[in-house]
DNA sequence: CGAGAGTTTGAATGTGCTCAAGGAACGTGG
DNA sequence: CCACGTTCCTTGAGCACATTCAAACTCTCG
C-alpha cells in the first residue's frame, strides 16, 4: 500500500465508508474517485468551511480530517448537531434546498472533494449501487440525527458523552480509524458541550467521572477504551441505528 | 369542494403538502393518486403503528391524523423524536435499510397509505419533479431533526416548548390547518413532555408560564395565537430549516 | 518570557426533576 | 342516575443535576 498518491489514498477511505451501506463495484469506484479528484479543497483547523446561508449549490465528501456540522442561537449559545468524519459525504442531495439553515466547521487540518450538482447527478445516474449508497448514506445521517435527539432528551451527562463516545468509536471502526482500543479524538472538551448540550464546566467533570469508573482512558486527545462493552452498557447503546452492512 | 370521495380529499392533502417543495404536475399527481389508494389503513388513536425492529419494507403516507415517531430507552424513558402531520411521508426510502430504529404510533385517530417499494420507485422514476419532491422531504425532515437537536441541547424550556409550538403552526399552515390565529393541538402535556425532554410537570408549568405572558391560549386541544411575531421572537424561532417554497 | 488556548477546581446558584396528592373531565357499568 | 375507573391536568415541597462565575493551572508556541 505504500507509495500511493494523494488521490488514491483519499478516494480510498471514501469508498470504505460507502462501503459500509452498499458493495461498490470498481467501474463505480473508478467513476466515483474520478469526481472526488475534480476539486479538492484544503483547510486548517478551526475554520468555518460553510456559513448558513450560503447557496447549497454542492456536495462535500470529508477526506481527511474532522468537521462539526452547528447551528448558533443569535445570543451565541451554539450547539454541534453533527459531527462529519473521514469518507463522509456532508449532505447528498443538499443541492435540492436554497440554501444552508447551518454551518460547518472544520475541527483539525481537513481536505474535502467539491462536487457540483450536475456531475453528482450523472455519478449516481451511472450506477444503482452507488446511488443507493449516497441515499443510505442520507438515511443514516438523519437516523444519527435522531439518535442524538435522543441522547439530549432522555439521557444524563454520564449516559450523554459515553454515548457519543460510543457512537464516534463505531464511526471510526467502520473507516479503519479504531484500533481496538484506542482512536484519535481530536475534539476539545467545548465542542463536546456544544454537541452533548452541557457546559464545558460539567463536561470536564463527566469525564473524570468516565475516567475514575475506569471506562475510559482520555489523554493528549487519545481515547482508548479497555472495556468497550461495559461502555456501551454505561451509555445504553446500541449501534442498530447506524444503519451499516455488517463488518465481513 | 363538497361531495369529493374520501379518496379524493386525502389524496388532495398530501398533494398540498408536496407542494411545498416541489411543482407537482396534474399527471404526476394523477399517478400519486393511485398509488396512494393503493391500501389504506386506518389506526384509531394511541396505536403503535410501526414499532423499532419491523423490516423496513414500505413507505407510508400519512392521510389525517397525527402521529409520533419515537425512541425508548430499555428502563422505559422516552422521547419523541418527531410529529408526523398530514400529508406527510413517514420515511420516503426507508427500505433500503433493514429495519425500522425506531417506533410510530398514532396520537390521533389516523389514516395513512401504505406503498411498497416497488411501487414506489416507480413512482418516482415516472416523474422528476415528484422524486425532487420526496428527496426534499428527507432533506426537510433531517434539518427538522438538527433543530430538534439545537432546541433540546440549547434552549431553555421555555424557549423549548415556544419554538415546538411554532413549527407545528407553520407547518399546520402549510396544509390549510392552521386558521390565521389557531389549529387544532391534538397531543398531551405528557406527549408535548416527550418531544421537548422535559418533565410533565415541567411542561405544565411551562404552559402556564406562556398562557400568563399572553403568547398562547390552550384549552380542550384547541391552540390560539395572537401574536405570533412575539412566540416567534420568545421560541428564537427562524422557519429557514423548512425548506419550504415561498407560499403563494 | 509572555500570550493564548484548553483544562481543572471550588463555591454558589438555579433550572428542572421527583414524589405525592388532589382535581377535573369523561366513559362505563351497576 | 350515580359510582367508579381512568386519563389528564394542576399544585406544592424538597431535591439534584447541571450551570455560572471566578480563578488557577498546564501546555504550546512565538
Amino acid at each position: 500500500m505504500t507509495g500511493l498518491r494523494t488521490g488514491e489514498r483519499t478516494a480510498e477511505i471514501v469508498i470504505r465508508r460507502l462501503s459500509a451501506f452498499r458493495r461498490i463495484s470498481p467501474q463505480a469506484a473508478a467513476n466515483l474517485e474520478d469526481a472526488v479528484r475534480g476539486r479538492v479543497i484544503v483547510a486548517s483547523a478551526g475554520q468555518e468551511v460553510v456559513c448558513e446561508g450560503d447557496p447549497a449549490d454542492r456536495i462535500r465528501i470529508v477526506l481527511s480530517g474532522w468537521l462539526a456540522r452547528y447551528k448558533a442561537l443569535e445570543d451565541g449559545r451554539r450547539q454541534i448537531v453533527a459531527f462529519i468524519l473521514p469518507g463522509e459525504t456532508c449532505d447528498p442531495y443538499v443541492y435540492l434546498t436554497r440554501q444552508m439553515d447551518h454551518s460547518i466547521a472544520s475541527l483539525t487540518p481537513t481536505s474535502f472533494a467539491e462536487i457540483e450538482r450536475e456531475r453528482f447527478e450523472a455519478l449516481v445516474a451511472s450506477d444503482r449501487s452507488l446511488a443507493e449508497a449516497f441515499r443510505c448514506e442520507m438515511l443514516s445521517n438523519v437516523a444519527i440525527q435522531r439518535e442524538w435527539t435522543l441522547n439530549l432528551g432522555r439521557r444524563d451527562a454520564f449516559e450523554r458523552v459515553a454515548h457519543l463516545l460510543c457512537e464516534l468509536i463505531e464511526r471510526l471502526r467502520r473507516i479503519g480509524l479504531w484500533d481496538g482500543n484506542s482512536c484519535a479524538l481530536p475534539v476539545t472538551q467545548l465542542d463536546l458541550a456544544d454537541a452533548t448540550g452541557l457546559s464545558v464546566v460539567h463536561v470536564n467533570r463527566t469525564l473524570q467521572e468516565l475516567r475514575s469508573s475506569g471506562l475510559i482512558v482520555l489523554r493528549d486527545r487519545l481515547l482508548t477504551v479497555h472495556d468497550l462493552e461495559a461502555l456501551k452498557e454505561a451509555a445504553l447503546f446500541s449501534p442498530d441505528y447506524l444503519n451499516y452492512l455488517p463488518l465481513a
